[in-house]
Parts: C-alpha cells; structure tokens; sequence
DNA sequence: GCACAGATTGCACAGCTGTGCAGTGACAGC
DNA sequence: GCTGTCACTGCACAGCTGTGCAATCTGTGC
C-alpha cells in the first residue's frame, strides 16, 4: 500500500479530464466553467474525496480564514461556556478556531503565542492571560487584528480592539447590593495573577464601600481559580465578624461560597452574604443560586464578531459590554 | 498607509543582504548555514517581526503540525477539563490545535466536520458527538488519521484509533456501589443521544441489576447535558419509591443530585444515592461530592497522544483506560 | 603557488492553489 | 460562407517555503 496522501486538485483534474484550472474555478464562486464540467469535476472529487486545500489558498490570498483563541484555563466555567459560544458564532462565518492554552507547562507563553501568526491568522482573540507587548508589536507588524477581551488596553498607538465590561459599574453594583443587605463588615478576593479587569471590579468596590464608611479586607493570592476562594474563606472567616464577601470571579465566588456553607458550617445568607462576577451557566445551578454580576455572554460574543468583521485597516475600537445584578439565593 | 501584509523570507533576505534559501535554512535545524549568515538574518527577522509561515511549510512537507479537535459542548466541565488538558500536551509536542464545535446551528455537522480537512490536520480528535461515516471515509482518503474518544467503533477495515474507557466495567461497579447502599428500587438516566459509550455504561448497570432481582427504570430522553439530569429527576421522582439513581454523566447526576435535594427536598444519601461517571473537577466540590466513576483524564490524555504520536502507516490500535469508583457523599 | 577538502551559498524546482490572459470552439447574423 | 461575439478552457505565473544540486569560497597541506 502506497503511503496515504492529501489528494490534490491535480488528481481530481486528471480524473475529470479537465485542466487543474478547471478544478479550482470549480470551487470559485462565480467563476467562468460550463455546468457539465463542473458536475464532471465534482463527481470526481466526490470519488477521491477531495477537498480544497485552504493553506494553500491562504498562501495565495492576504487573509485566512484562521482566529487564533488564546486563553489560559478553559476549565473555568465562564471561559469555557465563552469559548463554546464564541467558536460556534465563528463557524457561523466560515471562520475557523485555532485555539492556544497559554497554560502550558514550562514553555515560554510569548513563544507559544507568536506562533499563532506562523498560521497567519486573521484575528488573535485574547479570552484570559496577559498579553505581552511583543506579541501585540508582532500581530501588528504582521497585519493581523488583535481584540483584547476585559484586558487592559496595550501601549498607545497600537492596532487592537477592546472588549471591556462594565467593571467598575459591576463592582459598585456588588458593593450597593451588599451593603443593601446591611453587610458592615466586608472582603474582596482578588487573584494573586490579578488583570486590571479584575483590579477594577474591586477598586471600584472598595471606592463605594469607603464612601459608605464599610471596612474592607483584601485577600489577593493565588491563581485565578477555585482553590482561591476556598483558602481565602478559611483565613477570612477564621475568626467571626465578616458578614460579606465579594468574589471578583464566579469561579472565586463558589469557592468561597461552598467552604463557608459546607466546610466552616455558616449560613449564607444567614450569617454570610457572598456576590460574584460572570454569571457562570452552573452560578445558577440550585447547588449554588450565587447572586452576581452578569456580564452578558451573548453581547461579549457579538461584540468581538463585529471587531473581527472590521477591515484589517479599520481603526481600534472600543466596545462596551454591559453588566447586570443577577439577584439568587446569596445575599441577604 | 500601505496595507499591512505578512512578512516574508524574501523581505528578511533583502534586508540580511542573503538569498532566500538561507533565511530558510537558518530555521531549519540542522541546515547548513555560517554562523554569521544566521546571526544576521536572525536579527533582521528580528526586526521585521518575521515567522516561518507554516502553512506554507506544511504545503511543502506532507504532515501538519494541525490536530483538529472536534466536540460538541464544551461547557460540559468533563469535556471542558478534557479540552484544557489536552491542548496543553499538544501545544507541548509543537502541535496546534484546530478547533471544531459540531454544536454550530443550522448548519450541516459533516460539512463543518469536512473543513478540519481543508486544513490539512494531521490527526482528528473525535472527543464527543457522533462520527459521521463519511467523515470516517474523507479521512481516509487524506491520510489524516483519526482518534476515536469513547465513540463507537468505525466500519469494518477503517483507519481510526480508538480510545475506550472501561464503560462496562464503569456501569457494574456503579450498580455493585448501589447495591452495596441496599438500594432496591434504581433508575438510570442516559440522555436522548446516546453514544454507544453511554448506552455500554447504562446496560452493564442494567445486566448487574437484572442478575440481582432489582428493577431498573430507563431514563432516556433529552440532550446530553445538565438539564436532562434536572428533567430526569423531577419525573422519576414524582412518586416516592425510587432509591439509587445512576447518571451516565457528572453533568446529568449533578442535575439529578440538584434537583433531588434542593427542589425536592430529599436527602441524600439519606432518601436517595446518586451515583455519576467522569470523574468532572466540580463534582468534587463540597456543594457536591458526588460520588462517581472515574475516567483518568492523565490516562485519557496519555493515550490521546500516544495514538497521535504513532506514524500515520502504522496499524489502528485500541487503547483501554482504565476507569475507578471514587467514593465520595452520595451514595449511603 | 597549487590542488584538494570542506563549508557555504544560490539556483531552480516542487508542493497546491487562484487568476490574468490568450486561445479555442460554437453559434448567430448577414 | 464569413465574421464577430461569447462562453469556456488551459497556460503560465504568483504566493511562500524546503531542499537537491551545482557553484563558489575558505583554508590547509605540500
């Protein structure tokens, strides 16, 4: 047995007893090829199995139909539920998703990252992690369009969208409700890998709950995960008298949430109020009911369509996604 | 403005003063090229912001270095940790992971499907949803080989590996757990679209329930999801009587789990044991601690490479992972 | 100074597709 | 029967890289 091959437009041509030409204009829209050759050409391929070749299409056209997806834990339930919905809307196009986990043990991020334009993506989509001032230097110098998802904007001048949530009106949101409940006593958690997305949630937090007179603890360690909330709630609640917590990640916010209910024996929201932020799917599920901050899934998924859909020489923009108080079962 | 286009080898071999071969030599290990010719063009790559286009390499080579990953819900926290897992060992081998969500609306499955081929990937990673024939076909043709995760094998003679859990083993030692709970009244919930890796799991349930004299109800409607779980438990458990449920997911027993005690009211274990498969990262959280199945993901993951790693020539094997039970507070 | 080995270098082609351009044939109009 | 039009068709090249092969250069031994 021969060793297996990509069949080529040149099978299909030899097969179809036509020209390659023939062949590719059979797969152009609009191009000039008779109908009975066009059939003959597609049986043919029907019968090898052939398929165009989109490399080498894209070698020969400017633009790809690749978007880079990078993040850094797709197992966090609000990235992976973005993630679910942003690689099916991208389909929807024709686009097509190359996905980079920046999580990759003992290899250099930046590296990994550049070689997303090795595949000459179109658009590099930024869902978590940070992105280093060399990889934004190098999708520029290749002419690819960055858009940053609730991260912070990259040094003046460079081409690359912005995707930011409300996160200072979420985080005076989470301070308001808590303080509704009559918390007097309050903490926020923080990652130890804080983005200024996540800075911002609490900072604004922090500015209203001053205003108000309300003392706040910050607990800022750890990675972004849920092993934060759990060891933030064992500190902070190791003694009595926090009656609030704010996580700024539902994923922190559950951790916290389930080691006060079901590890440290309190009541929430009896004798704990706990708010997030993300409204992940299982923040909803009856297990949990964690009130949040609901940063709407489907306009982050349509704004960064619409950033893609822009014209590679179209100038940055910025889109605004709002934020809501999702009221459950966490806060008195 | 000129528009911004890809950077070439030509440009870096302008600019280094050297012909073209070299610049492509100077990234290839092993070439023959001066010390000084590489150190300069090194340099001038440098600061064009130049990268081997590697889909023109790959035009020139008859592998990729692209792995097409295709799953049908991402959000589901087993496929989610899958995905993420995954994509690390891959990224840690130098291959890249193209993604496909078979999920995508309105459109046909086995055409998107088909795409992953237009990129030419070197292996498809089948990690959920079903393996349409023709796909199996079109992936012969091509040489790209395929890797079956808990799918039903493919037709006689076809190349694919196949990568199964104990699913049999997995479904008697869930309905041994039961029995050794003393429950006498079960039920087993599988979801409308049921893989031949869930029906094995429900029917050795079934086998060991049937060689014990303990009535089994069928549960079988619905998506693959949380939901199904919450529907399930909400019908079965109308009328009292039933006692052990075993979900042929974490996601579905999560939504039985749920439903069971904070909607109905029952305790479990105490009225009810709920019993899951996978293994997922929240199930063992404390709103949770289902007791479950598990599937090593390390195991799943080792193999997923293994059957990547072998050449494209050699035969289909048939990996086994090995599956455990995972006692937790679900089952009395 | 000369021959020779070894290290570099560049040319040219392969790999696969899209497309401008010229060429072929059919067919209508006169 | 001749000519102009029009729909196809195929050639050849561009787009970017890897690599065999021949050519060039460097240095060494005599």
């Amino acid at each position: 047995m021969t060793k297996p091959r990509f069949v080529s437009a040149a099978d299909v041509a030899r097969l179809a007893g036509v020209s390659r030409s023939a062949v590719s204009r059979a797969y152009t829209p609009g191009a000039a090829v008779s109908e009975a050759a066009r059939k003959r050409i597609h049986a043919a391929a029907e019968e090898l199995g052939y398929r165009v070749n989109r490399l080498a299409r894209t070698l020969h056209q400017d633009r790809s139909d690749l978007v880079g997806l990078v993040g850094g834990n797709f197992s966090n339930p609000y990235i992976a539920a973005q993630l679910d919905a942003l690689s099916c809307a991208l389909q929807g196009r024709g686009l097509q998703c190359l996905l980079m986990n920046t999580a990759t043990a003992g290899a250099d991020v930046s590296e990994h990252l550049a070689r997303l334009l090795d595949y000459r993506v179109r658009n590099v989509v930024l869902l978590s992690g940070a992105a280093p001032d060399d990889l934004i230097r190098l999708c520029a110098q290749n002419g690819a369009r960055m858009v940053l998802i609730n991260r912070p904007p990259p040094p003046e001048g460079t081409q690359a969208d912005l995707i930011l949530a409300d996160s200072a009106r979420g985080g005076r949101l989470a301070a308001e409700r808590l303080i509704a409940a009559g918390c007097r006593r309050v903490a926020v958690v923080v990652s130890g890998s804080r983005t200024t997305a996540k800075k911002a949630r609490a900072e604004a937090f922090c500015a209203v709950m001053a205003a108000r007179g309300v003392a706040v603890t910050t607990w800022a360690d750890g990675a972004n995960a849920y092993v934060t909330g759990v060891e933030a709630a064992r500190s902070l609640l190791a003694q009595p008298g926090l009656d609030g917590i704010f996580g700024v990640t539902d994923e922190i916010a559950l951790g916290v949430l389930n080691t006060a209910r079901h590890e440290l024996g309190l009541s929430v929201p009896g004798d704990l109020s706990v708010i997030g932020f993300d409204d992940a799917p299982i923040s909803e599920w009856s297990s949990h009911g964690l009130t949040t901050i609901r940063q709407s899934l489907d306009a982050l998924t349509a704004a960064t369509l619409e950033a893609i859909d822009r014209p590679a020489e179209a100038p940055p923009t910025r889109f605004a996604v709002p934020v809501e108080l999702v009221e459950r079962t966490t806060v008195a």
